[in-house]
DNA sequence: GTGGTCTAGACCACG
DNA sequence: GTGGTCTAGACCACC
């Protein structure tokens, strides 16, 4: 499991923790049904307060993303087919592009940065 | 100036006008030398505090995209290639493309959706 | 016995197994003197923790509605007038007609689901 | 505002203001646009921690009932045909009918408690 | 053992 | 002023 904190992001930690199980989820190396480290471990290894933890849990929870069962740990829920409107994605990416863009990349450096970022979270080869 | 704010995103209210300055740069529409709309003139459009304002400029300010002359208004600054840590940018690009895989994209139409977000932010015919 | 659990919900195992046996009580399928099965039996028909059906047995007894006899199992009790405090049941009816009220259902509406919810709790036909 | 919470229910703290205050706009009390008391006051007038009541407002939020915005309070939003599946309704009515019919009440005392218990929630006279 | 809730108190971010 | 986040530590509920 690896998940890294920065206390000095202006991300809030349990943020960063949401979207790197997020992460770790897309990539596959957390499959449906498997069990999440337990809210106790992972405050311990990242040195960050249980509450922390557990209310990043509870986001993914309130996502759909993973089944947290009061006394027996959580899993990685089954994948559904995400109701989501695709305008709510887009609006990050178009944030992100124009980062780019004002940083002085052309058209050309932006895709293959994003084919860059794009390979790791395609690890386990579901590339549907 | 097409700029616009929603009161009900989670983002805070001085960063969607960051985000829309900094997309009116990158397509174009602003270019080097020109004046911002005074705080107040901003303000009275979008019907938001004048001191929230006055922190999206201060950021832009922070970030060097913008000059603010003292009793003179803000003007867009040169161009310069600025100091950017090319991790501070691919992080944000990173959680968008995330999000695109959990919602069930494909590369090819996360690729696609790139492009289409690119064009516009094109307008201006500056493709470095 | 029809009992079902659904490890995803909100509410807890012990009390969704509960709410099922008090449904089979009150539609006249558990009538009084008839043994439940045991807990093993139970556990093993649901997958579910031995311990998990204890507490739901438990918590039944303190309720008055099963006597549990040492070595011998637990019967549906005879049925008392129950020392209920109205408040108590009136609480979930009310957060139940909320949810259904904010869901944008007329009364007439919501008259017809508690008409529709009643019937299959009465097929024995001991509507008294 | 009339809210109430009880330290010795079995629900806990953090929901019941939830359930209050959704009772309070199903009856029209709190309608669209309306601002919500604000965390600290709440938190005083109950005799409980700020961030319990913060836990509460951010469910409504992720319920989609009130809109917080940082720094400017919570009001009412606008309200929306909500998506919800019916069934999800369904089960705590099933539930609360349930203990009623073990109560000893017949179809008739039902109806009539839940007739009861509709009309402090249409108050404002919108009975669709 | 697990997660859930609550407290007290601190500090930050937003308008 | 507002709400958001985090901590430390406590106690409870569940499996």
């Amino acid at each position: 499991m690896f998940l890294t904190v920065d206390a000095g992001d202006k991300q809030p930690i349990y943020l960063q923790i949401v979207d790197g199980i997020k992460a770790l989820i897309a990539c596959g190396q957390l499959r449906e049904g498997m069990a999440l480290p337990s809210v106790r471990q992972v405050a311990g290894d990242l040195g960050v307060n249980l509450n922390t933890i557990a209310v990043a849990y509870r986001q993914l929870q309130d996502e759909g993303l993973v089944t947290v069962r009061h006394g027996a740990g959580a899993v990685i829920a089954s994948r559904r087919p995400r109701d989501i409107q695709p305008g709510e994605l887009r609006k990050p990416l178009r944030t992100a592009l124009t980062q780019l863009i004002l940083a002085g990349l052309s058209d050309r450096e932006i895709l293959a940065a994003v084919r860059e970022e794009l390979a790791p979270l395609r690890q386990k080869g579901d590339s549907r």
